[in-house]
Order: C-alpha cells, then structure tokens, then sequence
DNA sequence: ACGACCGTCACTCGAAAGGGTTACGGGATT
DNA sequence: AATCCCGTAACCCTTTCGAGTGACGGTCGT
C-alpha cells in the first residue's frame, strides 16, 4: 500500500495538493495533516512512504518536524514545499534530511514527476523544481503591470505616487489596481497586498 | 596554524573576501583559488580549516566541487557563497556536505561573524542569515492589539469591520492603526501589511 | 475575423482612510 | 511621585480610495 503524506497549514494548499498528489500513478492513498505536530503523533501508528511538508508551519515549523521525524525514522523521505525562496528554510530542512524540495507553485505534472520519482527511487534526492503558478489554479495570474502597480503599494505609495513612478495617469494606475484586485480576490490594497505576499507575488 | 581558502572566479569577488576574511580574529593566513579544480589539486598538500566556494564558476561547479572535496577529506568545512537566491545551487550544496552558505552580499560583519563561527566550532552547520532584515535592525514591537488590527487589515477588513470584530469602536481601531503605523514607519494599511509580512509579524 | 485580454485615460460619486488633537484610567517603570 | 505607554473613545478636516462606467487601440489565440 503506497501511501503519501501531505503536510500543509493551509486547507486550500492542502487540498490542491492532495488531490495531484491522489492522481500520481501507484499512489493508492492520500493521508494530510495540518501541523508537524500531528504527522509526528500520527507517525508511529501509520507512516508513509512519502511526506510532503510545508517550510513554514505554525508551531513546530517544518524544519523541525523534519529533524524529529527521521530522528525517530531515519528511512522517512520528506518533500520539502516551500511558497517563495525560502532559501534558509530549504538549507535547513535539506541539511536536516529532507530529500529535495518543491515550489508551491510548482505545476501539476512537475509536483507529480517529483512524487513519482521519489516514491520510485528510494534513494531519490534533490531535483529541483522551478515553474508556473497558473497551473495550481492557485495563485493568479497578474500581468507585469499590475504586479508593478502593487509592489508599489506594498512600498506605501499612492496611486498618484505609482502613477507618476511609471509615467501614468493616476486613472490609469486605478484601472490597473482595480483589475488586480478582481484577480486577487482583494477588497482594498491592504488586502492585495497581503495576497501578493501570501501567493509570492511580491516580497 | 588557521587558514581559510577563499574560491571564487571572479578576482573583484575573491579579494574583497580575503580582505574580509583577513580580518577575523584567529585567521593567520588566507589562500585564494579560481576554480574548484584548483582546490582539489591542492588540498593534498595544502588544507584549509574553512573553504569559502562560490557556487557558481564556470568548469567544475561549486556544488561538485564541494562533492568531491568531502570524497577525499569528510572534515573539510565547507561554506558555499551565492550571489542572489540561488536555492538550488544552496540546497545541492548543502546536501552535497557544505555547512552553510553566505549572500555574497552580505555585509562583512555578517561574514566575519559566520567565519569566526565556523572556524571555532568545528561541528557548526547553518547559522542561516536573513540579510534582508539584517541592515534594517529589529523588528518594531507592537502590541497584541496592534496586531490583531494589523492582521484585520491583512484580511482587507475596514476599520469598522474590525472594530465590530474586536468589540470596539471604529476611532479605537484608528487609534490603533495610527499607533502601528508610526511604530513600522508605515505611510499607509498597505505598506504596513507589507511590513508587516516583511518583519514576520503576520502571515 | 472575432472575441478576450491588456494598456491606456477620463469622469463621477460616495465611502473610507489618515492626520491632528484631546482625554482618561490603568499598569509599568523609574 | 512622575512619567511613559497602552487601551479606549471622540471630533474635525482633508486626502485618497474604490466602484461604476465608458472608450480606444493593440495583441493574441482560435
């Protein structure tokens, strides 16, 4: 019985990883957790032959689970998923014994490859993977403009203030935020811009 | 007698390391190298007690140097250098063997300090830097309040909204806003949420 | 060629936000 | 005791935002 581990904090990245993850051949069963905590309560009485882990976790992050877990298990492969370049968490995470790493906006045929790979090679490590968001259905689409037009939210400018960076109108500038936060779902700049940061549009 | 070896393609790069480097308190002497096969080719008759690598050079990577350099001398302390956020580079690295790494934009104090480290415990493995915080000093503190306001705002509710949320009065929430902002330097919601994801403060 | 976006700009209008200021009771600190 | 910060609340006043709407030329994919 195959099984994978889907490790993540939030319900919406959890599902959409699960249900890829579900659909990778030879997979027969998909089990999540929300914390580190829990895959480390759970592990004993169920383990699985694969754990994909988000970096940043509330309470015990993901570094940390990682460290505990193959201390108590030192043949557990662990997947690594991180939102943005989490470089330090990666670091510490693979120096901690995780077997690679997968953006989260990573595409539906990478993340799958990926599994595939290391449920197939038990003594599978690293290969990186780098790619698109839409894919997900995750984080959406903004165009160069409009990710111009919230990082200079995100740095407390004005629309006027925008307008004039980039050589245009105000009006112009509110289109574009308008437009973004139709995409983003947001409903006032604040908001987009924690979206931005959330998705890792911005940083 | 402590020496570091400093490897690095570029000569701008390499010198200012070894200046750098020179100055630590412990360091006797400091050798340079422009390619990971320069390193390999001396290491039988020269070690180091630190390797500083670049992980990028042309021929023989930094990463398969690092490889290598561990095949023949598991003691070898190996701290690789990165330019931006190379995450892949970092993370084959690290699972290669290397201790750690370091922006090559870090400041000198930030790698005088990490050397030092390193050098003195031999067991150390990645001090992780942040170096985006690093110049900026500490993180403003705010008060619980603040942050659950900073969060409201976060989750693009208005100022009413997260007064009906907290129980208080919209000017309270105001009050608070106001307080946050002078506290992060924030000239409005949406660069304070941004400072706000860019000190750790909310998520 | 025909939508579907994108980038650009303009106008209106009501609803927020944000600055300044004051105030008062309570802790904590000095 | 004096002071500083916090939590609470209110008032005024100006600026900014955001929604709605319309428009026009360009590009891309079908």
């Amino acid at each position: 019985m195959t099984t994978v581990l889907v490790c993540d904090d939030s319900p919406l990245v959890r599902e959409t990883l699960r249900r890829a993850v579900a659909t990778v051949p030879g997979v027969e069963r998909v089990t999540t957790a929300t914390s580190g905590e829990e895959v480390l309560r759970r592990w004993g009485a169920e383990r699985s032959d694969l754990v994909l882990m988000d970096v940043r976790m509330p309470g015990l992050g993901g570094v940390e689970a990682v460290r505990r877990l193959l201390a108590g298990d030192p043949g557990a492969r662990v997947i690594m998923l991180t939102m943005a370049e989490d470089l330090d968490g990666v670091a510490l995470a693979v120096a901690a014994g995780a077997r690679g790493y997968l953006h989260k906006d990573a595409s539906r045929a990478e993340l799958r490859a990926t599994v595939s790979q290391a449920l197939a090679d038990p003594t599978w490590r690293l290969a990186p993977r780098r790619l698109r968001s839409a894919d997900m259905g995750v984080a959406p689409t903004l165009t160069a403009r409009e990710i111009q037009v919230l990082e200079g939210m995100s740095h407390g400018r004005s629309n006027a203030e925008i307008g004039r960076e980039l050589f245009l109108s105000e009006d112009t500038v509110k289109t574009h935020a308008r437009r973004l936060f139709k995409k983003l779902g947001a409903s006032d700049r604040a908001h987009a811009v924690a979206l931005g940061f959330r998705w890792g549009l911005v940083r």
